[in-house]
DNA sequence: GACTGGCACTCGCGTCAGGTGAGTGCCAAT
DNA sequence: ATTGGCACTCACCTGACGCGAGTGCCAGTC
C-alpha cells in the first residue's frame, strides 16, 4: 500500500518531468495528479525515493528530477507500451508501402521514426549474415577488372571490383559464375564459408588464379561488411531543447557520425523480442550518457534480421516512444516479407 | 591611395573577426596590423565602410562586424585561396588512395573534407548524366520480377527491380541483355534518351512487353535518380560554436537532412572552374541565411561529374577553407580517374 | 503507525543600481 | 588628409535585495 503509492509518486514524477521539463515539487504533484493525500505526505514519499536513489535534487529547495535508475523503474515496472493511434498507423502503412526497393524503404522508415518520435532514429540495414544469397553476377569491366555483384533476399545489393593479374575472357567469367551459383545459391550467407571450402580446388586448374581471387573478395564481402550500414535521421531534433539542458548535443552528434557507435547502440540490443530501452548511463557509447536509446528488432520471415530505433534525451516519453519504435519495426518487418 | 586603405581596413576586420568572433575596435585594429595610421583615421574608414554596408555594428559603442557584403568583398578582391601545406596534401593524398570502391572513395572524401575545414562537408555522388553506360546485368530474382542492374564508367551502381506481367525464361533475358548492352554500351547517360528510341520495336514482339518495362525502368533511373545522393559528414562542427553566435543550428540541420536541399546547394554552383562560394544570404536555401557554402566541381577526365564542398558560418576562414574544398576537389577527380 | 498542517529555512532567480571600459562620433588643430 | 582630444553611449559585470517555490522537521490527529 506504502510501497504502491510511493511507485505511483515515482510515475507521476516522471510523467511530469517529462512533460514540462522543469523539476517537480510536492505541491503541483497533487494538484495535477489526483493522489488523495497531502503534499507533506509526498514529501516523505519523495524524500525515501530520494534515498534509494530514483530521484535527485538538482538543488536545494529545488523540485525533484528522476535519476537514469528512476526511468529504469518506471519503463520496467510503471508504464506500458503506448500504442499508436490507428490515424498513426495508418499513416504508417500508407508511408511505407509506397518504397519502391530497399533504399527507399530504409530512407521512408528512417525518415517516419524521426518525425513520429520527434527524435534522432537509427535504421540498420538487413544484415548479409541472417539472409540468404540470391544471387552472384560477375561483369567485366575491362579486360583484367571484374566487378561481382551479390544479391541478398533481403534486397540488398553489394559490389566488389576485382583486380586480376592477367586477362579474363568472358567465358571463363560465365563458367565460374554458374559454378559460383550452384555452390552458394539460397544458402545463408553465414553458411557461404563453408559451403565455398573446397570451391577453389573444385575449378579447372586455368581459372583457379581468378577463382581464389572471387572466393577472397566474396568471403571479404561476406564478413567484413556484414551490417555495415546504419542511416540516420532527425539530427535537427536534437537542438530542439533551449539548450542548457543536460544534453551538450556536440558529444552527441559526433557520437552519431561513428558507424561503428551506431551498430554497437542497435546490435548489443540484447532481447530478441519486444523492444529495448538503455537509458543514460547504461549506454556503452561514449557521448551518449545523457541520452536514452530505443531500439526493437525487425525480421523478415521469423529470421531477425536488423535493428532499428532513436536515440533521444533521458526525459523522454518512454511508453510513447517505445509504442512508435515497435509499431514500425512491426512494419517494416511485415514490408520485407511482402518483397 | 584613400581606397586603398580602406580595403585594407575591411581585411583587417574580416580577419579578426575571423580569429578572435568579436567584433573589432578601431584601436584593436592599429594594435594587431601595422597600419601606419591613428585610431581615429580608422574609425573614418570604418564609418565609410558601414556606409557603404560592407561593416555594421551589433550595436553602439560597440566594435564593428563584416556583413555579407563584406565578407563577399573580401573574398572576391581581398584575399586568395591559401593552398595547403605539403604535409596535408600529403595527408589527403594517402587518406584517398586507401579507398577502395566508390562507396569508400566517397565516404573517406565527406570525412576528410569534414577535418580538415571543421566544418560539415558534403559530398555529391558521381552524376549518370555526365557518365557514361559501362554495363547493365538483368538478373531474374523470381519467374516475374527482374533485377536491372546498372553500372556507370564512374564506378556507380544503380539497381532496380522491376515487376513483369508474366513470367519470364532466362534465355530471353539473355537475349533482351545483349541487344540492350549493344543499345547503351559505351554512350554518355545523358544520350540513352535517344539512342533507345527504337529499341523496344526492333525487339522480337514476344519480347516487347518485357522490353517495354525494362526500357521505362531504364530511362527513370536515368533521369529521375539523377544527382540524387549527397553524403554528409561533421555535423558535430555545427555545435562547436558556442551557442548565443547567430547561428542557431537547428534550422541549419534541418536543411541540411533534405536531399534536395543538398543538391541545389551543390547544383547551382554557377563557375565552372574554380571554386564557389556563397554568402549568407545570397545562399537560395531557408535555414541558411547564416551560414556560407563553399564548394568545388569534381571531374572525371575532363568531364565535370559532380560537386563538393562545406556549409560553415559567415564568420569562416575563406582562404583556408576554399584551399581545402579546391585541394580536396583535385584529389578526388585523380583518384577517379585512376580507376 | 500513517497522515497532516504548520513553520522555519534554503537557495535559485529576477530585478535594480552603480561602476567600468571599450568603442564611437565629432571637432578643432596640424 | 590626418590626428589628438573629448564627451557620450551602451553592454557587461557586480553586489544587494526580495520573492517564492520547495524542502525538512515536528508536533498533533485519526
Amino acid at each position: 500500500m506504502l510501497e504502491d503509492r510511493r511507485l505511483a509518486v515515482l510515475r507521476a514524477i516522471v510523467e511530469d518531468y517529462v512533460s514540462t521539463h522543469e523539476p517537480v515539487g510536492s505541491k503541483a504533484l497533487v494538484e495535477r495528479h489526483s493522489l488523495g493525500v497531502s503534499p507533506a505526505t509526498i514529501r516523505n514519499d519523495m524524500a525515501a525515493l530520494e534515498d534509494e536513489g530514483y530521484i535527485a535534487q538538482p538543488h536545494t529547495s529545488a523540485g525533484r528530477v528522476p535519476t537514469d535508475l528512476g526511468y529504469r523503474l518506471f519503463v520496467d515496472r510503471l508504464s506500458g507500451v503506448k500504442p499508436l493511434s490507428p490515424a498513426e498507423r495508418r499513416a504508417i502503412h500508407e508511408f511505407l508501402d509506397s518504397a519502391v526497393d530497399l533504399d527507399d524503404v530504409m530512407i521512408r522508415t528512417v525518415r517516419l521514426l524521426a518525425q513520429i518520435t520527434r527524435q534522432v532514429a537509427l535504421v540498420q540495414y538487413p544484415s548479409l549474415t541472417e539472409s540468404t544469397v540470391r544471387h552472384i553476377e560477375l561483369i567485366s569491366l575491362s579486360p583484367t577488372r571484374v566487378m561481382m555483384v551479390l544479391i541478398a533476399n533481403t534486397g540488398r545489393v553489394e559490389q566488389r571490383v576485382i583486380e586480376c593479374s592477367g586477362p579474363v575472357d568472358e567465358s571463363a567469367l560465365a563458367d565460374l559464375r554458374a559454378r559460383l551459383l550452384t555452390a552458394v545459391m539460397g544458402h545463408p550467407s553465414a553458411e557461404v564459408d563453408d559451403t565455398i571450402a573446397g570451391f577453389t580446388e573444385s575449378c579447372p586448374p586455368e581459372l583457379r588464379p581468378l577463382a581464389s581471387a572471387i572466393v577472397a573478395t566474396l568471403l571479404e564481402a561476406m564478413t567484413e561488411r556484414i551490417d555495415e550500414r546504419v542511416i540516420l535521421g532527425g539530427t535537427a531534433h536534437l537542438a530542439r531543447y533551449g539548450e542548457a539542458f543536460p544534453l551538450a548535443i556536440q558529444p552527441v552528434l559526433e557520437a552519431l557520425e561513428e558507424q561503428v557507435v551506431l551498430l554497437r547502440l542497435l546490435g548489443e540490443a540484447t532481447m530478441s523480442t519486444g523492444v529495448t530501452v538503455r537509458i543514460g548511463h547504461e549506454n556503452p557509447v561514449e557521448g551518449l550518457e545523457s541520452t536514452s536509446v530505443i531500439t526493437a528488432r525487425y525480421s523478415r520471415g521469423n529470421k531477425t534480421v536488423a535493428s532499428l530505433g532513436v536515440v533521444g534525451p533521458t526525459h523522454m516519453d518512454y511508453p510513447g516512444t517505445m509504442g512508435a519504435v515497435h509499431a514500425v519495426a512491426q512494419y517494416v518487418s511485415r514490408i520485407l516479407d511482402e518483397q
